[in-house]
DNA sequence: CAAATTCTTTCATAAACTTGCAAAAATAAA
DNA sequence: TTTATTTTTGCAAGTTTATGAAAGAATTTG
């Protein structure tokens, strides 16, 4: 059981992670958890809105139940990865379906292009160019072939960027390249970091097709820096939350789109 | 728990190796952490800012959370059980002692080098430059700049090689190159796979001083391909078990050592 | 269909965050 | 040593975010 014994206010994720618990494999109402929880109805509404956008449990009319998949202890407190998991999964599935054995592809940082790295098993001969070391350290011993780009190392995204991957990035053709984004509108995609953009931009002009892989909740969004325009993306691959407008936009500007 | 006993004032690094470890798994707020370190919450804040940056925690609306370390530090880190570990890390402690703050650096792959990443964390802003994935997945949090040489993936040494390591090499200013090696004889270091020698020779010609940490069980070993000459390499730090006549040879070929 | 409950939206307030600035501390220079 | 310069720290003003309450919309239930 997780306890707060000195009565302080508990923090976001501490709640969520009671929620959780609370929940157990069963069901609980609204007042129930506000009452546990020594917040008020709404706060839990909140909460229970983000937990339910991450797939953690579902609501239901007055409560919420939990949808248990059996190894899901940890996402608690580590959000970044686990946000709108499932649809992430189901992108990086679609997007699986573009590859095929002997194929050379690029795959970019972000969440949902990792998701896409650790399906990369049941293909064969692929030649693989990242940024991304998680994606390098999943793909370490799957016997593809592996390429790093190098260049300065960003901690917070765990890819290599910059000025630094432009004399590699400039050496290789690459067929397929697979990319992760921050914001996506009708303008383009956008990112947080310089160099990040920098690096995506590089690739888009190197590969034979570009292919985006971001979740409806990208849609909309803007960052920082951009780092590419719609047109440069041959296909969208994203998850049914997209609405018709954006769809709309796509097609105007050429670009195919999966609906995972 | 966390406990400083004298009641010095706290440098920032110790600051946040504390908060880390009050972390732990879990969560505190800033107040919590302003309490246990006796500075203001504004001081807490700044560090928790640079922490996230560095990817070690991810910041919450009041507190943090630590971004698990079990899951990201795993893949990369299974190393094969390391042979003659005490000398290695004598070796690597006095190579240690040849960095300076500021410094801009240069590691090689092998396990001897890794132990001398390790202790990077006592020296601060470094510019590191490697083509070793283990040793950046240490250094990932380090706070150091970090760089990685692109290239093909050797899965074996876990290192980047062969020719796509060249253009970035060729772009980078390296002080001190630490090296490591399968085998050393009068005639130089040779190593198993030439990709790999190739990278050893293009960093040993771009770097001001190439200093070679090998424990005394290389000496006298040759493998498959040369990867540089006596000549190349201004020091060689190795251990007590290193042969009178093989350090004769180093001192006609003006090779300082280190017995560590 | 109507009553009751629950949900969403909006708004006010309190808490937490950011930014800029000045004092204090640490470091470098004289 | 003293003095100057840089860095770090704490404080305060203004901004943002989270929370709880209230009113109207939606849903369930009899």
């Amino acid at each position: 059981m997780i306890s707060h014994g000195n009565n302080r206010k508990l923090l976001t994720p501490e709640r969520e992670a009671l929620i959780l618990e609370a929940l157990g494999n069963g069901v609980r109402t609204i007042s129930e958890l506000a009452a546990t929880l020594q917040v008020s109805e709404a706060t839990v509404r909140r909460d229970l809105r983000t937990l339910e956008q991450r797939g953690a449990l579902q609501r239901v009319h007055g409560g919420a139940v939990r949808v248990d998949d059996g190894e899901k202890r940890e996402p608690l407190f580590h959000e970044k990865t686990t946000l709108r998991a499932d649809e992430k999964e189901r992108i990086a599935e679609a997007a699986l379906g573009l590859i095929e054995d002997g194929d050379s592809i690029y795959l970019d940082g972000g969440s949902t292009v990792l998701a896409l790295a650790r399906k990369l098993s049941s293909r064969h001969e692929l030649t693989v160019v990242t940024n991304s070391l998680m994606a390098a350290a999943e793909l370490m011993e799957s016997g593809h072939k592996l390429i790093l780009l190098g260049g300065e190392f960003r901690p917070l995204s765990r890819t290599l960027v910059g000025p630094l991957t432009s004399p590699i990035g400039e050496a290789l053709h690459i067929g397929k390249a697979f990319f992760g984004t921050i914001g996506l509108t009708a303008s383009g995609v956008s990112t947080t970091d310089p160099g990040e953009a920098f690096t995506k931009k590089l690739i888009l002009g190197r590969a034979e097709q570009a292919i985006l892989l971001a979740d409806s909740g990208k849609i909309g969004r803007t960052s920082l820096v951009d780092a590419g325009k719609l047109d440069d993306f041959s296909c969208l691959v994203t998850d049914s939350g997209a609405s018709p407008d954006f769809l709309k936009i796509l097609k105007k500007h050429r670009v195919e789109f999966i609906i995972a």
